[in-house]
DNA sequence: TTCATTTTGTACATAGTGTATTATAATTAA
DNA sequence: TTAATTATAATACACTATGTACAAAATGAA
C-alpha cells in the first residue's frame, strides 16, 4: 500500500490511512464522510478518489494491512495453532480497538474478516480431522461456526469495554469454541480424543 | 401497527410494510430507497413520512411484526424450551427468507434481533443452572454466544440456500450450540450431568 | 533544471433524504 | 346525509453526500 516509488502518494495514501484510523477512534464509521477523511488528513478532496474508490475501499486497505500483521505473527505458530491463536487475536483487538469496531460495525468487512478466519480454521480442522467428514454436519460449517463465535465474543468483549484480560478470554475462547465444537464433531464425541484441544 | 381507527392509514402503512418485504425479497435492503417503497406501494412519498421516521423505522416495524410471532410459538414451550427452539427458529426463517436476508444485513437489525434472543436465553439459563457463576465466565457471556452462534447458523444455512432440511439445522444447533455451551459452563463440565440438553 | 506527475480547488452532475405546501379525496362522527 | 376532520398526492425545496472533470500550481524523479 505504501510502496509508490513517487513520495507524494506515499504521502496522500498514508495521511488519508492515518486519518480514518483518527477518525474511527472518534466516532462510528457510517458518520464519517470522505470530506470528513480528507479534511482530517489534510489533503484535497479529489486526491482521495485518486487513490481510493470509496471509503470502504480506504478501509478494505487498512484492514488488509493490520491483518497482514495478524496472519504474520499466526504463522510462526504452527502445530500449536488453535492453543495460541486466541490470545493473537485478542491482543490484535487489544492494539486496534478503534479500528475493530469500526470494521465489525460494517458487514462487508466482517464478511471479509469471516473468510479470511473461516479460510484458515477449515484449514486446521481439516489438517486435525481427517477425512471423516458427515454430510449432515460439513466442516465448513464446524469453521464458519467458530470463526462466527470467535468474532461475537470480540463484539462482547468490546462492548464490555475489555474488563476481562486477554488471558481470560483466550481461556473462554479455548473452552468455549476450540473444545466445544471439536467434541460436536460428529465423528469425536468423547473427550478423550480431544489431543491438542483439551 | 395495523390498528388505527383510520382505515386510511391502516391501508398506507400495510402496504408500505408489504412493498418491503417483497422488494427485500428482491434485492438487498441498502440498495432499496424509500421512492422505491412508496413507488411500489403506489402511495405518495411524502405520505411514508407522515407514518415513518426512515426505512430502518419501517423495517423494524415489520420485524417486530413477525418476531412477536415467533415469541408467540416460543412461548408455547416452557420446560422443553431449549429442545424445541431450533426447530422453530429454522421454520420461521424458512417461512421469512427475504425478510431475514435484510435483516441479517443490517447491523442494527442484528442488534435487536441479538437482544431479544439473549435476555430469553440468558433466562433460560439461569433457570437450568442456578446460581453458580463463575466472574471469569459470565453467564451473559454464555447467552450471548449462543445467540450469536445462532444467527451465525441461520446465515451459513441462508448463503447455502438452505440446502439442510430445518430438522437437520435443528439437531446442528442443539449439539454444537446447547449441548456444547452447557459442557463448557465452568460448574458442569461433564456430559453425565446436562440434563435437558443431551 | 526539466518534465512528467500529483495535488489542489472548484465546479458540476447525480442521487437520496426529509420537510413544506396545497388542492383533493376519504373517513369519521354527528 | 352532512359537516368537520384528516390523510393523501403531487410537487417543490433545502440539504447532504458522492463521484467526476478540469485547469493551474506544486512537487518529485531524472
Amino acid at each position: 500500500m505504501y510502496d509508490d516509488p513517487d513520495r507524494r502518494i506515499r504521502r496522500s495514501k498514508r495521511a488519508l490511512a492515518a486519518a480514518l484510523v483518527e477518525l474511527t477512534a472518534e466516532r462510528p464509521f457510517n458518520s464519517i464522510t470522505v470530506r470528513d477523511i480528507t479534511d482530517r488528513a489534510d489533503v484535497g478532496y479529489a486526491t482521495f478518489y485518486r487513490h481510493f474508490n470509496s471509503k470502504d475501499d480506504l478501509m478494505l486497505a487498512v484492514f488488509d494491512e493490520i491483518t497482514s500483521e495478524l496472519e504474520a505473527s499466526a504463522g510462526e505458530q504452527d502445530d500449536s495453532f488453535f492453543e495460541q491463536e486466541g490470545r493473537l487475536v485478542f491482543e490484535h483487538v487489544q492494539k486496534y480497538e478503534g479500528l475493530y469496531r469500526s470494521i465489525l460495525q460494517s458487514p462487508e468487512f466482517v464478511r471479509k474478516l469471516r473468510k479470511l478466519l473461516a479460510q484458515r480454521t477449515e484449514g486446521h480442522l481439516q489438517q486435525h480431522i481427517g477425512d471423516l467428514q458427515d454430510p449432515a454436519f460439513p466442516l465448513e460449517l464446524a469453521a464458519h461456526h467458530m470463526v462466527v463465535s470467535l468474532i461475537g465474543l470480540i463484539e462482547w468483549w468490546l462492548e464490555e469495554d475489555m474488563a476481562l484480560l486477554v488471558e481470560g478470554m483466550a481461556r473462554i475462547y479455548q473452552r468455549l469454541i476450540i473444545q466445544a465444537t471439536w467434541v460436536a464433531l460428529p465423528a469425536q464425541n468423547d473427550l478423550s480424543s480431544a489431543g491438542h484441544f483439551v
